[in-house]
DNA sequence: GCCGTGACGATTC
DNA sequence: CGAATCGCCACGG
């Protein structure tokens, strides 16, 4: 029921679509930290949008130097191997930065879990 | 302005 | 615990 468009709050202040958010957030992710798409597309006020999020990745411009690496899913999970090129190239990424993965191969969530975060500045 | 899509998420079997 | 299903929301055609 809240159709309401008025919110005004989800088109940003900058009228940047949600892609655009996407990638100003993983831009801000701390080396060694990994987040996941549900938490990015909550802090945009959209926790449905997980799937929009990991969308925003697919089509990231590489020139915008995004860690699109330090992104993985709510179960610490890497993406497909079919995205990064390779499961491994991700992994490889993340264990350089310091991140340690569980005997299941997935991140360890509760050491580097990184809360997305509006750039603050 | 409707339909299809998709690097997800949570629930259920 | 693993696989399958529905739901969700934003973007492109």
């Amino acid at each position: 029921m809240r159709q309401a468009p008025s919110d005004g709050e989800h088109r940003t202040r900058t009228s940047q679509t949600f892609f655009e958010q996407v990638w100003g957030i993983v831009a801000n992710v701390p080396e060694g930290k990994v987040t996941t798409y549900g938490a990015i597309a909550r802090a945009l006020g959209s926790p449905g949008a997980a799937r929009t999020v990991g969308w925003a990745m697919r089509a990231a411009p590489l020139h915008r130097d995004l860690p699109c690496h330090r992104v993985v899913n709510v179960a610490g999970e890497l993406s497909r191997a079919d995205t990064f090129g390779g499961t491994g190239v991700q992994q490889s990424l993340l264990a350089d930065e310091g991140v340690v993965f569980d005997a299941h191969g997935r991140v360890d969530m509760k050491r580097h879990f990184w809360m997305p975060q509006q750039d603050p500045s």
